[in-house]
DNA sequence: CGGTTTTGACCAGCGC
DNA sequence: GCGCTGGTCAAAACCG
């Protein structure tokens, strides 16, 4: 980041978080390991700003982090992002979300075409074909998990999805929904399951980058918060004009993170671009109370 | 009729 | 090796 787009940025967010939401910036930042083997920490507002791509090395020494194994501790590791009714904004890792699917592992698009042709090309080497799968499972799909506060289960965030799978979750007794972007060739999934430790909230997980616009079909204000202009030209001067913290990231996205965040950021926003209540955290498989600072939790009684 | 959803089966990874 | 779990496939059902 420019300090010219760091500037803007800044006092976009500034704008943002402390006048408009009360919030302190000291706490919106939650930097963690590639693989959540380590405990989450956080860093300042500030000092994630400043912290440039190719810092990541001494953002690791200053939130505790390992650089351990293979992992290269890289911009993609910190891309969740979240909002919680303009109070808690964090990032994690995609890491944890489940090492187990070789389709999940590898990246999407080779994904998506592959395993249709999965069985002609299986081959009888099983030892090649592991290491193949270690070697994708490396460059697996960054991953964006939001946990809206809703009690509507399938989200509109502007894209097409059909679903192609459901599954009963593990101590949960809500199933988790699978679901693919219509678009052709596009690789991006989301995973879409109600968290059982707080059943009013929706927990969805978004893989892989769309490789589109929004659809033509897109309807009203969701098009028009996500237009295009919006991840491709810097953070014009919008003090002022700014009302929810969604555009921030929309406007950081392509900066700050990969374009990745920016997808999801347009995802959650296209949510419901209204609601009052929503409340986005940054969620692995549910595990919320791990990720954002305690008093940023709403509690119930 | 084409696209989407449902749902049981299948597969791979992981822990024991 | 076996069982468990998560993720995906694909045929059938459904829907506009």
């Amino acid at each position: 980041m420019s300090d010219h787009e760091f500037r803007d940025f800044y006092y976009h967010a500034s704008t943002i978080f402390n006048n408009d939401y009360h919030v302190e910036a000291a706490d919106l930042f939650r930097v963690s390991s590639a693989d959540d083997q380590y405990p989450p920490s956080y860093m300042s507002f500030t000092d994630c700003l400043h912290s440039s791509m190719d810092q990541y090395g001494s953002l690791e020494k200053a939130s505790g982090l390992s650089p351990s194994s293979s992992e290269v501790f890289s911009p993609a590791k910190h891309e969740h992002v979240g909002v919680n009714s303009g109070e808690v904004m964090a990032i994690t890792p995609n890491s944890s979300i489940s090492s187990s699917s070789s389709e999940a592992a590898g990246t999407c698009e080779e994904d998506s075409e592959n395993n249709k042709n999965k069985q002609p090309e299986e081959s009888p080497k099983k030892g090649s074909k592991t290491a193949k799968k270690k070697d994708e499972r490396k460059q697996k799909e960054p991953r964006f998990a939001f946990v809206t506060k809703t009690e509507v289960d399938q989200l509109e965030d502007g894209y097409r999805w059909r679903k192609y799978g459901q599954k009963a979750v593990k101590n949960s007794p809500f199933p988790r929904s699978y679901y693919r972007c219509t678009t052709q060739k596009c690789p991006v999934k989301k995973r879409v399951e109600r968290s059982y430790q707080d059943p009013s909230t929706v927990i969805t997980t978004y893989e892989g980058q769309h490789n589109h616009l929004l659809p033509t079909s897109l309807r009203g204000n969701a098009a028009a918060l996500l237009q295009p202009s919006m991840f491709l030209s810097p953070p014009p001067q919008l003090a002022g004009t700014t009302t929810f913290p969604h555009e921030l990231f929309v406007q950081m996205a392509p900066h700050d993170m990969n374009s990745q965040a920016g997808a999801a950021v347009s995802s959650m926003l296209a949510e419901n671009p209204f609601q009052q209540h929503y409340q986005h955290q940054v969620s692995d498989n549910g595990l919320l109370q791990d990720m954002v600072p305690s008093r940023f939790l709403k509690h119930e009684p």
